[in-house]
DNA sequence: CCTAACACCTACAGTAGCTGTAAGTTCAAG
DNA sequence: CTTGAACTTACAGCTACTGTAGGTGTTAGG
């Protein structure tokens, strides 16, 4: 048994590209696995629960240098699980914070859009708002950062 | 009276970077100003105010394209603002899409860090979501692209 | 056994929206 | 006149992939 499975196998196993996971051994968070006689990847069931680790963990917005850390956390099971804990509500914290920037954004943009009546560019309020700060009830909006969005 | 600004000034007033300016021209969103004698350039009003406009929107979340849209359409003040409206609205629609899913990640993760009672790392919860995605209840959680995120 | 279709290989460029750096000019204060 | 900050261009790097080109391996049908 110890059945393999072919790049793409392990892809469609896993949901994602192909070529995700060729980045993900670029990067060095899957191990280079074994290759077949004509150079093709052989992915173990382990490599395939790494990998699935590793999407999961993605999806839940773990960015690649955090799931780099759980996995080997994960390595080490006797330790204690405090470092881990630690990594999972950074992230709660983090995607709490995305939340609550995006709520305002969302007020601000609700009034924004409320306030248009239609009728022409030179009175809409759409463009008006952005022409000037002034008025706007978000003082502390920034430019934001990248970060975990929609599916 | 015309006052004008170096790219350093200009960027103060902004809230940005100088780099952030050069970039905005060379994508074509600022129009490239004229230059002192030195070669350096000199804002006038007119291109502050653009500048200001981007960067208000960008705090709003909208894209460098929409921005794009949102200056030309203001370009033509006589025209109808439905064009505008909708770009508002997409952007609002966008926002709250991105919210919902940060919600269903926020349970996710709040669930998955409270279930922890700490201990080793074979016992921990956190590891154990990540590691076996059956038992989470976030069936479709799928990876994220990048947006708006916190500031 | 041969061939067509398809999966795989490497290597690299591109995405968004900046940000940082290097090597060289210009400007303003003292 | 000198010093140092601010300016110039040009390009590399960030995240986490995704797409493409040009070639090789595998497999099913005839
Ligand atoms: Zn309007
Ligand atoms: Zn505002
Ligand atoms: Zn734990
Ligand atoms: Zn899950």
């Amino acid at each position: 048994m110890a059945t393999r499975l072919t790049i793409g196998r392990a892809a469609e196993a896993a949901g994602c590209k192909v070529q995700t996971i060729r980045y993900y051994e670029q990067i060095g968070l899957l191990r280079r696995p074994p290759r077949s006689e004509g150079n093709q990847r052989l992915f173990a069931q382990e490599d395939i629960r790494r990998l699935a680790f590793i999407r999961h963990a993605r999806a839940l917005g773990f960015p690649l240098q955090a799931i780099r850390d759980l996995l080997s956390l994960g390595d080490e099971p006797e330790q204690s699980c405090e470092a881990a804990d630690a990594i999972a509500k950074a992230q709660l914290g983090d995607v709490e914070q995305r939340i609550e920037y995006l709520q305002a954004l969302r007020r601000e943009l609700k009034r924004m859009v409320e306030q248009c009546r239609g009728g022409r560019i030179a009175d809409c309020r759409v463009i008006e708002v952005l022409s000037d700060h002034a008025p706007c009830e978000m003082f502390n909006h920034a430019v934001p950062r990248s970060g975990v969005g929609s599916p």
